[in-house]
DNA sequence: AATTCGTGGTG
DNA sequence: TCACCAAGAAT
């Protein structure tokens, strides 16, 4: 299988050499690593890691957060984004506390049932909290697997049977060194086979990248967008972004308002920053179906609660 | 299977 | 500048 052990042993040899020195890697609980596998989904490692050391410090265990507010949680994750995130980690707490005596369990199967936990993290989280073998495959994986073994520029639109049956084949057997494997191939994706301008020439195993030996042919199909300017994701940003400055709720007229006497006067009322936040989302300029849309979609995803007072974050 | 769900750095 | 992209999950 590609090349025997000799690109195993490169890639392991380039990590112990060249990896981040990542907080949440030897060491932390795995509360810890739980914690960072959620944050990392969709968020990059230098936005994560500041937030993730404010949340080891002040909810060192799942218990301590599981009794903390909803809405402290949500101002805590800040600008992290997806917020949906922020509540199913606490959920995941709650049943960890429950179910689970408060101990994260250490299975794949355990993992899997817990709100947020999908296969990836599932997979991240046995390997790297307890040192499982498992078949880790994250975007990094699936990217230099497409180069290194298939020779193609970019993996499948959609995660696919034969990509998890490749990376199952390439998992070594030993399960200290499948762990270290799986974090060797996902830091080469994240820092020399990138997505964008990949840095070939520090590669340890160029010479037996198939992509390279097909001379880095283009992708086969076109990366699909994601829109942002115009969308209810926008507004609901700025929405959540309204309602964390706020130590109070904010009433409904204050969300709409486009007169400038009402956006700059009433906003006095609370913090500096709610006037700063509510500026932002009046900038946009949004339609009122629009907004009620995002409106409706924070209150079902109980990202926001609406009372005689207005909307706030939940309690 | 295709959509939806935030945010900010960057080539 | 602006489209692309990031340790995905849920539906």
């Amino acid at each position: 299988m590609l090349g025997g052990v000799a690109v195993h042993q490169q890639v392991r040899a380039w990590f112990r050499e060249s990896a981040r020195d990542l907080p949440w890697r030897g060491g932390c609980s795995a509360w810890g690593v739980l914690v960072s596998e959620i944050m990392l989904q969709q968020t990059p490692v230098v936005r994560v890691q500041p937030v993730w050391e404010q949340w080891m410090s002040r909810w060192p265990t799942p218990a301590s957060f599981a009794a903390e507010s909803q809405g402290e949680i949500l101002r805590a994750w800040g600008r992290l984004g997806y917020p949906r995130r922020a509540l199913r980690v606490h959920a995941a707490a709650a049943m960890i506390v429950e179910q689970h005596d408060g101990e994260v369990p250490d299975t794949f199967e355990a993992l899997l049932t817990l709100p947020g936990i999908g296969t990836y993290t599932a997979a991240a989280v046995a390997a790297f909290a307890f040192g499982r073998r498992e078949t880790v495959v994250d975007t990094n994986i699936r990217r230099v697997h497409a180069r290194l073994v298939i020779g193609q520029a970019l993996p499948a639109p959609t995660l696919t049977a034969a990509e998890m049956k490749l990376a199952a084949d390439l998992l070594p057997h030993d399960p200290a060194e499948s762990v270290e494997w799986n974090a060797a191939v996902m830091e080469l994706g994240a820092l020399v086979c990138t997505a964008r301008s990949p840095k070939c020439g520090l590669c340890p195993v160029r010479t037996e990248c198939a992509w390279i030996a097909a001379g880095q042919p283009e992708p086969t199909y076109m990366p699909k967008g994601q829109p942002w300017a115009g969308t209810d994701r926008q507004v609901r940003g700025a929405v959540m972004a309204v309602l964390r400055a706020a130590d109070a709720p904010i009433h409904a007229d204050l969300l709409w308002a486009s007169d400038t006497e009402l956006a700059t006067t009433a906003p006095l009322a609370h913090p500096a920053e709610v006037a700063t936040a509510l500026g932002k989302l009046h900038d946009l300029n949004t339609q009122a179906p629009q907004l009620e849309r995002a409106l409706a979609g924070l209150l079902a995803d109980g990202l926001a609660q609406l009372s005689d007072d207005g909307y706030h974050l939940p309690h």
